[in-house]
DNA sequence: AACTAATTATAAG
DNA sequence: TCTTATAAATAGT
């Protein structure tokens, strides 16, 4: 058998590199293959596209097909004219433009802006905890949810086991309320006997479907 | 032998695509990757990034990090100033920019916090639509985590009806595994045989405890 | 910079 | 969209 000659391409985590040299390494072939896939999609599909790259030390990069400066003025004329651009979700993108506004009105706009950004940060965090704490309410309900048909054998088990006691208790209650239930409806029957309803609920009367023994080592035996 | 149900990839030459929605959708698909590309690379390498596009229909799309502004902005001042940018060749571009620093550098301000403000916001949304499906799950499982003791005879019912149909899936689930877990138990006893499994769990074997009426106007009758 | 093996992107359907 | 098989990009050497 032969020595392997190289690990090949290895999975890499997206965060930044560490290491200088490798950075720079990377920057480079990627940067490549950042233009060359631009160039194709000009090419295939007609389009306008302009990159521009600064590297971690500075310099700067540029693509642009026809040319950097036809598509970033065709880009900057046409969200001057208020008309929307759209961002990488293909909606709409109201933008700030540079040119004719006065400095006064601009100061005025970021001032204005830094508002509405700070109200959108206020009710991201309220959400955040509201998130959190639904999160915690979550797990078995998935169940019902989303179906049973991601449970291994212990996860079944245990949820096995929360529904029996979730059946005791709703017996329990049903027991609670039944009586007067009964008398409320009695009374609005105008009837005098409603005898079927004085048998109480019985609790263990929902049985354990499953004993498979998974998870809890109880040793294997047969269900039913 | 199966049949074959994907050609897979196939090459394609590098030209214009001529049929409309062909190129449409690779205008599409290489648009999206072109800018996950671009993602990966100012994660990785720390560069900053802008790239905008035209699609043959004349739409906008563009991608920025931090944002498109700001490395608009930077590239058209360090060219201002005379500092060479680099083409894709490496090749020195002089550019001249017209504008008033001040008001330049207060529109990249704005335009920068106005990216800001579309993350908080496209982040909100996120939530909102992760909230509203927690929100869905909710319900039940409130039953289970805080107990019965809410509840009325309607909501009572309708638990009881969920619970039975989980209790269902649950056995078909089971059924599904069993004939695995037994498998591989036997295997790892060594033995030849474990036929108390080979009985399938029954479905409906989880009868209905509450039988109130309520909620469901089906009227009064004993339980048990 | 070149080489490979493995990952990732994507043409077709 | 979603899947699948294949082309293309690229991490490590």
């Amino acid at each position: 058998m032969r020595k392997r000659v190289s690990m090949g391409r290895q999975k890499i985590e997206i965060k930044k590199i560490k290491n200088e040299e490798a950075r720079q390494v990377c920057f480079s072939k990627r940067r490549n293959g950042l233009f060359k896939k631009a160039s194709e999609l000009s090419t295939l599909c007609g389009a306008e596209i302009c990159i521009v790259i600064f590297s971690p030390a500075g310099k700067a990069f540029s693509f642009g097909h026809p040319s950097v400066d036809s598509v970033a003025d065709r880009f900057l004329s046409s969200s001057m004219h208020g008309a929307a651009s759209h961002n990488q979700n293909g909606a709409k993108v109201g933008r700030i433009v540079a040119g004719s506004p006065t400095a006064r009105e601009l100061s005025r706009q970021c001032t204005e802006i830094n508002g509405m950004l700070e109200n959108e940060r206020k009710r991201r965090e309220k959400l955040e905890v509201a998130i959190v704490k639904k999160e915690r309410e979550g797990g078995f309900n998935k169940a019902i949810v989303d179906g049973v048909d991601e449970l291994d054998l212990s996860e079944l088990e245990a949820y096995e086991k929360a529904l029996v006691k979730l059946s005791n208790s709703m017996a329990e209650r049903t027991n609670q309320l039944l009586p007067e239930a009964m008398a409320y409806r009695q009374l609005q029957l105008q009837q005098q006997q409603v005898p079927q309803f004085s048998v109480p609920v019985k609790q263990d009367a929902f049985q354990p479907l499953l004993h498979t023994g998974f998870g809890f080592h109880r040793g294997f035996y047969g269900v039913f």
